[in-house]
RNA sequence: GGGCGUUUAGCUCAGUUGGUUAGAGCAUCUGCCUUACAAGCAGAGGGUCUGCGGUUCGAGUCCGUAAACGCCCACCA
């Protein structure tokens, strides 16, 4: 028997503990059609927030539709604890840099302050009623996954899709490192703008130039102008001469200057912005790298050599100022791109870096995205655009430790990259020595390891191969390649998907996945994301689980449109643990009466029984299409409409006919136990998508037909009922009626109707003569008159009998 | 500045291909202890569907346009 009360948190261990034991979401190939899930790793640096449990759940809640459909479900779960984002957090546990740490016994710290946090994680993830198989969960930074990003990285470099070169890249001169661009922030600072006079060398005609920066004199190259800006055409060819620094540059005109800007000069520099960088690269204009790693000015800048940027920003306008040449300093709020961790403004270094080829290849990466399916569709568009719009090829080399090594040595003589070999893999290129005694190229026998690590998302790029373990011998490539579905938030289509896009199309030529399943944001009160970095998440997932129930708080995840932003709203939350406890009691009344039931052929089903089964026939074909269309959210309303209905209006009109089987029969009584026990097996599965646990408790105590409840399958009715369902709607609106003017008299539903006076069309007249003890029963009428009438139905007369309301 | 999304009741949200009187929950109000459920049940009030223009017999829904908010990108001259 079912409990008195529902005790969420002990079910849930409870249920928790036998899903684990009886393997219930063990992933074997078998016979059944595989549904694959590329699930995002969650970056092991921190907390789960709020976030994470909305976007998590409805993949989720995806996995356990395509399981109750008959698929084999292969869903693992991975921990994306490679890169940066861990070091920041050890290096914040502990205090202390990297390089004061040192490599080795950084790396072991890295390891198990990971190991710590996905503990938390998957025991947090579980909690949630995720039902991912962990046996084959990953790490990115496993043995095993490092051999499959190397491989990767061989089979790419191999291709002459990855290159070495020299070249200019973000850098953090607080935290000694090249970064992702993912990791900036803009920030809005306060500075000045200086207003510099310049001169020509042929003819000293002076001109103007604006910047914020007036530090990176010393690193000027050349001076631009728009060629169309007829104000300063006369410079295009001529020659500049940098005050104070005293050094010449040429003057060229680039369509990229806007004359509007500034004064419609610009300086570059190498480097201050992407746009020198550009300039640098289509003009190949000589490199003036004048900052250290650490964001001093390099000593052999003659009086400013030594000097912090900042100080040296100060030195030099108090220098130009003093020798004339500034025009004038205005007061200036800009934006500026910062390194997200330490707040310092990021700086370009130039060095020698692994590229991902991305500018050739572009309209391949477009044709892929155009081959995925999209939900919801419009997301699509920001793949598109990214690409469209992205102007670098990927930089995966990172100056840090923690991370996927590149499997490669440099000839000490003349610097040629030795590979190494696939079947050697994983390596460690400061540990291990390559394959080979001489380099090829020069027979030279010294070779200088790779120390860089490649970006985290060179490796989580290849969650897909990571998945079919591609290059082990029993691989799952021949079901998981496509995969059949990404899920992920909007945040991340520019880099997780299109990287992944990247690698596959390199490795394969193909798309990795078929569909694209897109989840919206959290919003804090005032329409500000949740994220960590802001700070604003202060609903802890742990917590909510213990007061609310993870059944709960997946109601919350899985109500709103895919790709719609939520508001995180404790009256959602409240709503869910109104439905649950709801499911709970209805299920209590209907085990009570199907205490003798014995389940056998039946088809003489009442009219109103027709007609409930006939609107969940009706519904659940719609549930299961916003199912096919991954709106978890919108199958879910769907559902909790239906089951409202079920309560309130079916429940109470069959109530009468199973309590009563003396007075309505005891075949009516079968028809109605039937109809029930069919529907509340309906609901549970329907309902276990989202609510995992509560369904599974009273399933195993009322079906238990299989093992568990997820391990059953929807199989839709197939009943004819579409004339039931009309008419019988109108009969529930004549109810409802009726019952309002009960409680328009101020009493209680049990009042008799003394008289019912009804016109009633042909349809509904039948319906209501073939459900007549049911009606009366529910409304408690004592004469029913009905009259006929061509169209439609109106209640003429209700005669409550307002004596038996005294008697009692 | 570019791309995309959102705007529906006081609050949080639904509203399939245009089609009667725009729906839920919370909140408010009125009743009801009804052999599952008072964490419940039956009702009531509450809307210029962001504004403007258009297409149509008919627009919350389609088209154009403006605004507010949000996300992503660009923006260091």
């Amino acid at each position: 028997m079912l409990d008195k009360k529902y005790d969420a948190k002990e079910k849930e261990s409870k249920w928790l503990n036998y899903w684990q034991e009886n393997k219930i979401y063990e992933f074997k190939p078998d016979e059944r059609e595989v549904f694959s899930i590329d699930t995002p790793p969650p970056t092991v640096n921190g907390k789960i927030h709020i976030g994470h449990i909305f976007s998590y759940s409805q993949t989720e809640m995806i996995a356990r539709y395509k399981r109750l459909r008959g698929y084999n479900i292969f869903y693992p779960f991975g921990f994306d604890d490679n890169g940066l984002p861990s070091e920041r957090l050890v290096e914040k546990e502990q205090g202390k840099k990297a390089h004061e740490i040192g490599r080795e016994e950084f790396s072991k710290l890295c390891y198990e302050t990971t190991d710590k946090y996905e503990e938390e994680f998957q025991q947090l993830f579980s909690k949630m009623g995720v039902s991912t198989d962990w046996d084959i969960h990953y790490k990115t930074v496993s043995p095993s996954t490092i051999k499959i990003s190397q491989t990767s990285f061989l089979d790419l470099a191999s291709k002459g899709h990855c290159y070495h070169k020299e070249s200019p890249a973000l850098w953090c001169n607080e935290c000694l490192t090249s970064i992702a661009q993912a990791e900036l922030e803009t920030k809005t600072i306060k500075t000045t703008f200086n207003y510099i006079k310049f001169k020509t060398v042929e003819d000293n005609e002076e001109f103007i130039i604006a910047t914020t920066r007036p530090e990176l004199l010393p690193a000027i190259v050349c001076v631009f102008v728009n060629p169309n800006d007829t104000a300063h055409n006369s410079l295009i060819g001529k020659t500049a001469h940098i005050p104070i620094i005293d050094v010449d540059v040429p003057i060229i005109a680039d369509e990229k200057v806007d004359a509007d800007k500034g004064t419609g000069v610009v300086m570059c520099c190498t480097f201050g912005d992407q746009t020198d960088i550009f300039w640098w690269k289509k003009y190949n204009l000589p490199l003036k790298y004048i900052f250290t790693d650490d964001g001093r000015i390099v000593d052999s800048v003659k009086n400013y050599g030594g000097l912090k940027i900042k100080e040296a920003r100060k030195q030099i306008i108090e220098d130009l100022d003093q020798a004339g040449f500034v025009v004038k300093i205005e007061e200036l709020e800009h934006e500026v791109q910062t390194h997200e961790r330490c707040g310092k403004e990021v700086e370009y270094a130039v060095m020698k870096q692994w590229f991902i080829d991305i500018m050739n290849h572009k309209e391949d990466f477009l044709k892929i995205g155009n081959e995925i399916n999209w939900y919801p569709e419009h997301m699509h568009n920001r793949y598109d655009e990214w690409v469209n719009n992205i102007a670098w090829d990927w930089c995966i080399s990172r100056q840090r430790y923690f991370g996927v090594p590149f499997p490669v040595w440099y000839c000490k003589e003349c610097g040629e990259p030795i590979f190494a070999k696939k079947e050697d893999l994983p390596v460690n290129p400061i540990v291990d020595k390559p394959s080979i005694e001489k380099c090829p190229n020069c027979h030279c026998s010294e070779f200088i390891p790779e120390t860089d690590v490649m970006d985290t998302w060179a490796t989580s790029s290849v969650t897909p191969l990571i998945n079919m373990r591609y290059g082990e011998k029993d691989n799952y490539e021949k079901f998981l390649k496509p995969m059949s579905i990404r899920t992920n938030a909007s945040e991340i289509i520019r880099t997780w998907d299109f990287y992944t896009i990247v690698k596959s199309f390199y490795h394969f030529g193909t798309r990795p996945w078929n569909n694209v399943m897109i989840s919206g944001f959290v919003m804090a009160d005032k329409g500000e994301k949740i994220s960590k970095s802001k700070g604003n998440s202060n609903v802890e997932p742990i917590k909510l689980i213990e007061q609310y129930s993870a059944d709960v708080i997946r109601y919350w995840a899985g109500s709103g449109r895919l790709g719609t932003d939520i508001v995180f709203s404790e009256e959602t939350l409240l709503r869910g643990k109104k439905l649950i406890n709801k499911i709970w009691n209805v299920s209590k009344f209907i085990e009570m009466h199907l205490q003798d039931y014995k389940d056998k052929e039946f088809k003489d089903f009442e009219y109103v029984d027709k007609w409930i089964l006939g609107i969940f026939q009706d519904m659940e074909k719609g549930f299961i299409k916003y199912l096919d269309e991954y709106e978890v959210g919108l199958a879910l309303n769907h559902l909790e409409k239906f089951f409202w209905n079920f309560c309130d209006n079916y429940i109470e009109i069959v109530k009468h006919r199973l309590y009563r089987p003396e007075e309505f029969g005891e075949i009516p009584r079968y028809s109605g136990q039937k109809t029930i026990y069919i529907i509340l097996y309906k609901l549970l599965q329907d309902f276990s998508i989202f609510f995992p646990f509560i369904t599974e408790e009273i399933y195993q105590e009322l079906y238990h037909d299989a093992k568990s409840i997820h391990l059953t399958e929807i199989k839709p009715l197939d009943y004819n009922f579409d004339k039931e369902v009309k008419n019988g709607n109108d009969m529930v609106l004549i109810i409802s009626e009726a019952r309002g003017e009960k409680s328009n008299n101020n009493v209680s539903l049990k009042t008799p109707i003394k008289n019912l006076d009804l016109s009633l069309n042909a349809d509904l007249k039948e319906a209501i003569e073939l459900s007549k003890k049911d009606f009366k029963a529910t409304l408690f009428i004592e004469n029913l008159n009905i009259k006929d009438v061509k169209d439609g139905y109106s209640i003429d007369n209700i005669e409550l009998n307002l004596e038996s309301e005294k008697e009692d």
